[in-house]
DNA sequence: TCCTAACTTAGACTATGTCTAAACTAAGAA
DNA sequence: TTCTTAGTTTAGACATAGTCTAAGTTAGGA
């Protein structure tokens, strides 16, 4: 079974057919899918899902705070399953392959106070641009 | 005369009446607007302006590397006229009020090589997010 | 069993952005 | 000045991503 599945029915989520192969295809992939996405490579298992269904599901897991919603380049948002872990992104430049990376410290630290406004700071997140292996060499 | 005007100037651009505008009124704002609201702005002065010029001006300034272009939540990309002067966003959770702000270091430092898996880094930006001075009263 | 609230569905709708074909404009050539 | 031509602008059609609605379905409690 899903562990996302496992932390889903922790806040009295009726656990619907539906609702676990998406959260299934979410978590059983490494890279971060677009809704359009998700609703393609659940449909190979249930065929008759409608797109309102993944869009609603996806939305209600980020509201729960169990996934996380990534609006990088691009037009659709992506849907991240790892949202209990700090992390941050690398994105290729040249061909869009996307990694998680993490920091060697929390990026909130590195900005002063007096660039701060006067708001209460509490997260931040990075995206790292680059070139990938294939694409440098190519 | 606008700064960013002379600078598209040296593109060797044609700088016309519609361009103008566009970056007069991007460059009159310390807010990062949406193109929707460039149009609605620049068509206070240009009435007749149409948005696919808008949305092609936009463009070719971001492709000039004059502009950058933000892809922040919401589903609108936001156009920031500030391009040559490294810096992050500070964003409210609450009411969506966008500051920019600058980092002590450069956030690419903070990447180990065993996180960059081959790729060759050449910028990171940073979205902070939190609660605007307004927004902790409320 | 029935009832009810939650869930799912198809498809209409909205928002954001791109494309196309035709018209317009500006600058150099004749 | 007029012609030519490449670049620019325009309206509106089109594409894509996502939301909403109303009706039907399902699951669990009374």
């Amino acid at each position: 079974m899903s562990d996302l599945v496992t932390r889903l029915r922790r806040h009295n989520w009726r656990i619907t057919p539906q609702r676990r192969v998406i959260a299934e295809t979410l978590e059983g992939s490494h890279v971060h899918f677009t809704a359009e996405e998700i609703l393609e490579r659940a449909c190979e298992r249930m065929p008759e899902l409608s797109r309102a269904t993944v869009y609603n599901t996806l939305n209600e897991m980020v509201a729960l705070g169990e996934i996380l919603e990534l609006t990088l380049e691009g037009r659709s948002k992506r849907y991240d399953p790892n949202a209990d872990h700090e992390h941050h992104h690398l994105i290729c430049e040249g061909c869009g392959l996307m990694k998680d990376v993490h920091t060697v410290a929390d990026p909130v630290d590195w900005l002063p106070g007096d660039e701060r406004h006067g708001f209460a700071v509490n997260r931040a997140s990075i995206t790292y641009r680059g070139l990938c292996p294939d694409c440098r060499a190519a």
